[in-house]
RNA sequence: CGGUGAUUAGCGCAGCUUGGUAGCGCAUCUGGUUUGGGACCAGAGGGUCGGGAGUUCGAAUCUCUCAUCACCGACCA
């Protein structure tokens, strides 16, 4: 390609909103222009390299024996409502009618529709296993989307769903694309790692992320020091502290803590340890339940998982906490001033608030709290549960080592989905037996499009993008030293584009009538790992200089030989 | 959905307090000079100041309203 029929679309300065430095690099490097929130315009340094990553995933998948097929974005809303989804789903599934007033949807994934396909197309055990994929675009309403294509409306997913009769056939598959999956983010050249997830809204039982490591990631993700184990902060269990709990050595006291709304201002007025504190948070209740909220505790140190929590047996899900005036309704009190002693609804406690002794919590009356508390001699203890994130320093659930904390980009997701989908929409084939089966079912997702600003989070430096060769947008570029003066240059320039395609070399030749620091400077900006620099300087003692993106590597070499630099 | 802030040339911003026919830098175009790290000189083009309504002799500037965008929070395969 030459520059000077190319959309290059540089820009020297960084846009104001953009905040993390992969959204900044790819408007900079006119990989992405936006045009609406969450929404973005791929520009020709965009989509090389979304097509090379496209490439890699498409590659890995058909060796996994997953076919390519490709589904509709829009999709009817009665396949959603014969899984529930349709209700299910928030408001981030965005839904339509078209002109004879029914009712679609643009798919936010694919589970319904290729059920659907698999139920008509499938009718005997001798056609599974069967791995069906597809790359294409999804779109979620996201409530907030930002940092660029990290978390955009709409993206590009490759999306595969395997079809089994055993759990046993579905754990083989499972296994066979987790290696796949490390397979592809190997050859995309990322610092990964999968990690133990929580379902979500999907379903099913087992499941793995894949994170790409990065400070800007969204996620926490936690490792033992002492083995293999990794999960999702969602996920990671909290074990209950070893041994007796300590026994009361205070006798429970009124305090009158007028300006002590929350555990900060109460540790910091008075003599009393972080751990020495709970909060209590008030939620609500399922329909089922004959409570209406429930109270968590939790030491004061530490934050509750929401995802734990809405699988309590009467907590709601999605987790909902209750407004101050249902909180005032029913306690009498404010949310400043709660605690679990002589509140009227049923309490959960955390593993480790209920190993405190001597702790204080709200009294229930506004601005008081009770001090020296103790479970079973002043409230009873009630359930006991895991509520809580786990923290720097916990030990693993695992067993060995303790947990350390770190950002991640989720880029891949796998469940086992189970039969859920497959009852609902009644996807069965007859077995061995002549009988009517129901299918089992795993998918696997891969953020094609977040792939692309994840790896610029791992790969920039102060000049630009330093792209791993294997989904640079080129591979090489040929960079002459005032070509239009020079016929030496322009001939040896035009010489070596045309060898490099011939190679079969992804080749930017940079052709335009520019002043050499304007091109080296969007050059690095790109981040093309290759550079060959061609000068009358140069020339003169018979060699052309190679420069190294990524080490900064510069070396002269005799013409002949540029081609086996790299 | 709540809080905060923003919206003026392609991009980044000033002007608004104190109303009087709109400016800077970068980018673009033309001519010239220059050419191994985002050059220089001269000139040019480009704006119904987010939309609507109001106050006023007169509104980018004051008031109301709507829209869009961003950040924080809530939310979220």
């Amino acid at each position: 390609m030459r520059s000077s029929k190319y959309l290059l679309a540089t820009q020297k300065e960084t846009p104001s909103d953009a905040e993390v430095v992969s959204h900044q690099l790819m408007l900079r490097a006119g990989m992405i222009r936006k045009l609406a929130s969450g929404l973005y315009t791929w520009l020709p340094n965009g989509v090389r390299v979304l097509h090379k990553v496209e490439q890699v995933v498409r590659e890995e998948m058909n060796a996994c024996g997953s076919i390519e097929i490709h589904m509709p974005t829009v999709q009817p809303s009665d396949l959603w409502q014969e899984t529930g989804r349709w209700d299910k789903f928030g408001p981030e599934l965005l839904r339509f009618q078209d002109r004879h007033s029914r009712d679609f949807v643009l798919g936010p994934t694919h589970e319904e529709v290729v059920t659907e396909l698999v139920r008509k197309e499938v009718n005997s055990y001798k056609q599974l296993p069967l791995n069906l994929y597809q790359i294409q675009t999804k779109f979620r309403d996201e409530v907030r989307p930002r940092f660029g294509v990290m978390r955009s409306r709409e993206f590009l997913m490759k999306d595969a769903y395997s079809f089994h009769l055993s759990p046993e056939c579905l754990q083989k598959t499972y296994d066979e694309m987790y290696a796949g999956y490390c397979r592809i983010f190997e050859r995309l050249g990322l610092e990964y790692r999968p990690v133990l997830a929580d379902t979500g809204s999907i379903g099913g039982s087992v499941s793995h992320e894949f994170h790409v490591l990065a400070e800007s990631g969204e996620d926490a993700i936690v490792f033992s020091d002492g083995s293999d184990y990794a999960a999702n902060i969602e996920k990671a269990e909290t074990i209950a502290p070893a041994g007796e709990r300590p026994a009361p050595s205070q006798e429970m006291q009124e305090v009158a803590t007028p300006n002590a709304k929350t555990i900060a201002e109460l540790i910091e007025q008075f003599e009393l340890k972080i751990e020495q504190t709970v909060k209590t948070l008030i939620v609500k209740a399922t329909e089922e339940s004959e409570h209406q909220l429930i109270a968590l505790i939790i030491r004061g140190d530490h934050e509750l998982n929401d995802i734990k929590a809405e699988k309590l047996a009467d907590v709601a899900s999605p987790l909902e906490f209750a407004s101050e005036e249902e909180i005032r309704a029913a306690v009498g009190a404010g949310p400043g001033s709660l605690g679990p002693v002589n509140l009227p609804m049923p309490v959960v406690v955390d593993y480790a608030a209920a190993h405190c002794s001597d702790f204080g919590a709200g009294a229930n009356v506004d601005d008081k709290h009770f001090f020296g508390i103790n479970w079973e001699r002043d409230v009873a203890l009630g359930q006991v549960a895991d509520l809580r994130n786990v923290v720097e320093g916990d030990p693993s659930p695992c067993g060995s080592g303790t947990l350390a904390i770190k950002r991640g980009i989720e880029v891949g997701h796998i469940f086992q989905l189970g039969e859920a989908y497959a009852e609902s929409m009644n996807a069965a084939v007859l077995n061995e037996q002549g009988k009517n089966q129901t299918l089992t079912m795993g998918c696997y997702g891969v953020g094609v499009s977040r792939i692309v600003a994840a790896a610029i989070e791992q790969n920039n430096d102060k000049y630009g993008i330093t792209w791993p060769d294997s989904i640079a947008p080129f591979k090489l570029a040929i960079v002459p030293m005032n070509m239009h003066k020079s016929h030496r240059v322009q001939e040896v320039a035009n010489k070596l584009y045309e060898e490099a395609k011939e190679r079969g070399i992804d080749v930017l030749f940079d052709d335009r009538k520019e002043r050499p620091g304007v091109m080296f400077a969007d050059i690095e900006l790109i981040g093309i790992p290759h550079v060959i620099v061609i000068g009358d300087r140069s020339l003169d003692k018979g060699v052309i200089e190679y420069k190294n993106r990524r080490s900064g590597e510069k070396i002269e070499v005799a013409i002949e030989d540029i081609f086996n630099q790299f």
